[in-house]
DNA sequence: ATTTGACCTCAAGGTTACTTGAGTTTCTAG
DNA sequence: CTAGAAACTCAAGTAACCTTGAGGTCAAAT
């Protein structure tokens, strides 16, 4: 590891090790980031990666979005307009940043109308599929394409049995 | 469309068709579902699917775990309880229901915090790594396995700016 | 100097959640 | 009764997001 010596030095550079250790991503998905375009790293001699310490950042900006539920090509034209080369200002950052709570309330929101719609539904015990807008939805649920969808992400472990495999 | 003349008589059954149109869902995930057991049918002498009406909404609820987030295999989970030959009484849906009120709760709470930090952070222009909960949240961040993770489910589009293709 | 662990690349495989297509059969309206 | 729409099965393909493995190189401690 090559920053254990210096942990706190200013502009040392860190291995891929280190970077996987401090944002807790695995290094091939550093690799796969690094593919996308989303992450950069010098080299050394010996063509090694070298990150300087603002990609820590980048990359922990990246999991917020992916705990949002934000697609990598969604985070990939968000980070457009942050300069890879050096340590973007507090201005960009902010910039940047700006979109994921744009999106984080109008995912709160979403949740908030759900919980409501859930509520008054399975509240009165009635479910009923004419009254019920939660499950007469009608709006753009049937517009939607294929793909995989998930977001067990944050973590909920929703039966809270310990039933749900720790995966692998 | 086998039910097209008497929508609303009561036990009525449906085809698979009916069942897309009414659901939103696409027939291939029909089947998809019914290979997983989340859903069943009976069938005609000619092995035609034939949909009781309460799996519509078995189905809804599906719907509104996929919104959710929930993955397939934890509505495996959740459904299990829930007779597949008969009506579920209102007693057994609130039971299925309460389980997704809750992961609801969580994750809104989850979202809170998470707008929180980030405001806190973005606010004050620090985006410090040594002070921001919401860059080094440390909890269970690198216990996430691979595979798929993506919800733009609840239709967001962050950029706003049209710029993600329609999917395919 | 050597060994051990970290790293490199590239290709292929895995998971979730479906869709698409081929080839065939069943239903239903005229 | 017959044509056309709708359904059936099964296999294979797709997309997002990575992981795993093979085969080889680099670097730091002994």
């Amino acid at each position: 590891m090559s920053a254990v010596m210096y942990e706190h030095s200013p502009d040392e550079l860190l291995s891929i090790g280190d970077v996987a250790q401090r944002t807790g991503v695995a290094r091939s998905a550093l690799h796969y980031y690094e593919q996308l375009g989303l992450i950069a790293a010098q080299r050394t001699v010996g063509n090694q990666r070298r990150y300087p310490r603002y990609m820590v950042r980048r990359i922990s900006l990246l999991l917020v979005a992916k705990r949002l539920g934000v697609p990598l090509s969604d985070v990939q034209e968000a980070f457009a307009s942050l300069p890879m080369d050096r340590k973007p200002t507090p201005r960009e950052w902010r910039r940047v940043s700006k979109v994921w709570r744009t999106s984080l309330e109008v995912r709160r929101r979403q949740i908030e109308r759900l919980e409501r719609e859930l509520t008054g539904c399975i509240g009165c015990g009635c479910l009923s599929m004419t009254a019920c807008q939660l499950l007469n939805p009608d709006d753009e649920l049937s517009e939607r394409g294929p793909g995989p969808q998930r977001l067990t992400e944050t973590g909920e472990r929703l039966t809270g049995k310990g039933s749900r495999q720790e995966r692998r």
